[in-house]
DNA sequence: CACGTTATTGCAAATCACTTGCAGCTGTCA
DNA sequence: TGACAGCTGCAAGTGATTTGCAATAACGTG
């Protein structure tokens, strides 16, 4: 998987420049975020780099996320329950839709929703620095795809 | 305070359809609330409710605020620290935007934006359930309102 | 390549926000 | 007023995340 493989790389060369050590077990973890669509929590990468090497503590996987959240290297996420999720930074900025049956996130963007909201803090006074933004949806019949309720 | 009054008997109302008990820790937790007008988190609404019955507990208010949330009477929300935060629900939709540097939560509505959640939801083959838009901002000097960075 | 710094790790214990088991207390309603 | 189910305070329990500490392992230097 080269894409994986780049993004491993990636990741190596900017924890390089922060001064910080590339140790196996980080290595570990930023290969596992890179090979992830999805976007799993600290237990759910604990585990699946736990597979790979039965030494690796949980705490490492938390200080880890906290190094890389700092590089700016990947972004947290915590939805409605509250626990932090993870996915790279190597993309586009999106917001996410959860469907609420199945738990799934889907990434979207709008430029539209941007927009607006920057104009809306605008008009309160402030400059919008960042946002969060989720809808919670439930999958809609087929066929009824843009059609209104 | 009038206005407070309403709000704790339209509570106790609501309670009482319920076929919950009006408690006196209930009634003191639905005058504090009533009578906030930030968004206070647990611990901040036991102080408050702290001061008028030393006999209160931080449990009671965890669950009266569950009993409230499950009535519909109060709102909760958990911003970027995650701590659950409370405002009663007596009022029109609205999100928030958060000032990054004084913790300030100000209240807003657009109706555009509402509508373009909508449809971008729907455009994903979902219809949009409820949804959780913030905004982190920081003040812009005066003079600047509206006008672009 | 061996060596010394010093960051990093694993483990266990500690936090923090929130929940819950339990026994006693108190609204409610007949 | 009395019974009874709902509530409450307290203390212990959760679950996610953090942290103190001693051992370990990167990485630059000689």
């Amino acid at each position: 998987m080269t894409g994986t493989e780049r993004r491993v790389a990636g990741f190596e060369g900017q924890l390089r420049e922060a001064g910080l050590r590339m140790t196996q077990q980080r290595r570990l973890i930023l290969r596992v975020l890179a090979e992830a669509d999805d976007h799993p929590d600290a237990k759910g990468i604990f585990t699946r780099a736990f597979a790979h090497d039965p030494t690796l503590s949980l705490s490492t996987v938390y200080r880890t996320m906290k190094v890389l959240e700092t590089q700016g290297a990947i972004e947290r996420h915590a939805f409605e329950d509250g626990v932090s999720r993870y996915e790279h930074a190597d993309q586009e900025h999106h917001d996410h839709l959860i469907d609420i049956d199945s738990g799934e996130v889907i990434e979207f963007s709008s430029d539209a929703i941007e927009e607006l909201q920057r104009r809306i803090a605008a008009e309160l006074g402030y400059e919008l620095v960042r946002h969060r933004l989720e809808l919670y949806g439930r999958k809609k019949p087929p066929g009824t795809r843009g059609k209104k309720g």
